[in-house]
DNA sequence: TAAAAATTTTGTTTTAAAACATAGTTATAT
DNA sequence: ATATAACTATGTTTTAAAACAAAATTTTTA
């Protein structure tokens, strides 16, 4: 595990978006149990097997989390973005980390104390509330992911990739620019592919003018098509 | 979504069980709002795309939860066994169902009415915390089990399925029969492949001494390779 | 009990995707 | 500025698993 040492935080009113449901006191009381870290670009916040130290989230920046297959073969479980927490699942379940995460670009993250976050909770049934939703619908999307990853074909599994970054990360200010810059090996590993593949598959789709690529740039150029591809599986 | 008739309910003893954290007060209340029904061998219990109308305990019986794939081709998420819920992940994100719930055996249902839950739940905060580690916990298990489906090759998804079923629903009291009888296309559901290919892969099994197959019994004959199998991905 | 339906079985063919190989390109470091 | 490493690209071969087909068996039902 990374060693966090405690900084001076200028982020946590950013996080605060995350914590609607609670009231000043309890705000206050959690921000003084946390400490704000900045990531490099491809460094590991926390890997497989690890132990939760508190509630991270992710206040500035782009994060996968991803588990080690056979072979070493990667998969990208979960795309990350600000704001919004990262490694709650192993908290929750009182378990070691069964993924690990890794920041896409330089991000800056804040981690709240385990204790000080399960004090809240058990106080704020609120709280309690909306992760209980958010797991529940974290957990619909893992099966319909899973679904999806297994049955459908590369062109499909490809275009679906494409538009959960759309999802994820939105546009640049053209309306068309994906704005997220993945490695080939990420898009390969949150398809679900070889690299070979997600490289072949979206040189493809630029031949069927469904993107244009320049480098690690992607512009949609199709998106109607592209949700067609993604569909039909 | 089937016609939930109130019957006279025999089994809110059984599902106790699953409310250790409730006090004789709330149990007294949820019994009251409480509806017990049989189903039927391959009855449906609940479709994709309905709408959940309470929290659903499988008190006797075996369950499956699958999803409908491309093709018609199904996937079964997950096996519930009693004393156990099904259905609450929608309930929970508060959505309609992502995926179909049936009988494998004939079985007995409890239904607990949606607002007379949520009542409860909003109260007590243990009963909260337990749901969401079991849904992060949840959670963990679906991610890793998309990681295997997509990954493991046919042999290893078999034997893994396999360990799931004993996981599950354990041995007879032979110790070494399955204590379930799927048909081998659920088998297949399960582990993500053809009915052809479970069959071909089962037989090879057999052939390696590692299970005795008898019609849909299958007996387990060596334990420590089907995990090697499983484990080899 | 016979007929029909559903399920299981086995063999063959086809195909999608992985594996492999190798070259070109871009980024990084010295 | 040049060397090294990392990433991207593309062609070829191999392979695992799906698709297809058709028979045998079991279960259901009329």
């Amino acid at each position: 595990m990374r060693d966090y040492k405690q900084k001076i935080c200028y982020c946590f009113d950013k996080i605060k978006a995350l914590f609607s449901v609670l009231n000043n006191e309890e705000l206050e009381f959690l921000s003084h149990h946390n400490a704000c870290i900045q990531v490099k670009k491809n460094e590991i916040i926390y890997k497989e097997g690890e132990r939760p130290t508190g509630l991270i989230c992710l206040s500035e920046g782009k994060v996968k989390i991803y588990k080690e297959g056979f072979g070493g073969r990667e998969q990208i479980v979960r795309l990350a973005k600000p704001v919004g927490f990262i490694g709650y699942r192993a908290l929750f379940a009182e378990e070691n980390y069964l993924a690990s995460a890794m920041a896409l670009e330089n991000s800056v993250i804040c981690i709240i104390e385990k204790d000080a976050f399960f004090e809240v909770l058990r106080k704020n049934s609120s709280l309690s509330l909306q992760i209980i939703k958010s797991l529940a619908t974290e957990l619909g999307f893992s099966n319909s992911r899973c679904v999806t990853l297994t049955q459908k074909h590369v062109r499909g599994r490809l275009a679906e990739s494409l538009l959960v970054l759309v999802d994820t990360y939105g546009f640049e200010e053209d309306g068309m620019t994906i704005s997220a810059y993945l490695s080939r090996e990420d898009i390969a590993s949150l398809s679900n592919m070889t690299n070979s593949n997600a490289i072949r598959t979206l040189r493809q789709f630029e031949q069927e003018q469904v993107v244009a690529i320049e480098g690690r740039k992607i512009k949609i150029l199709n998106m109607a098509k592209l949700e067609r591809i993604s569909d039909l599986g």
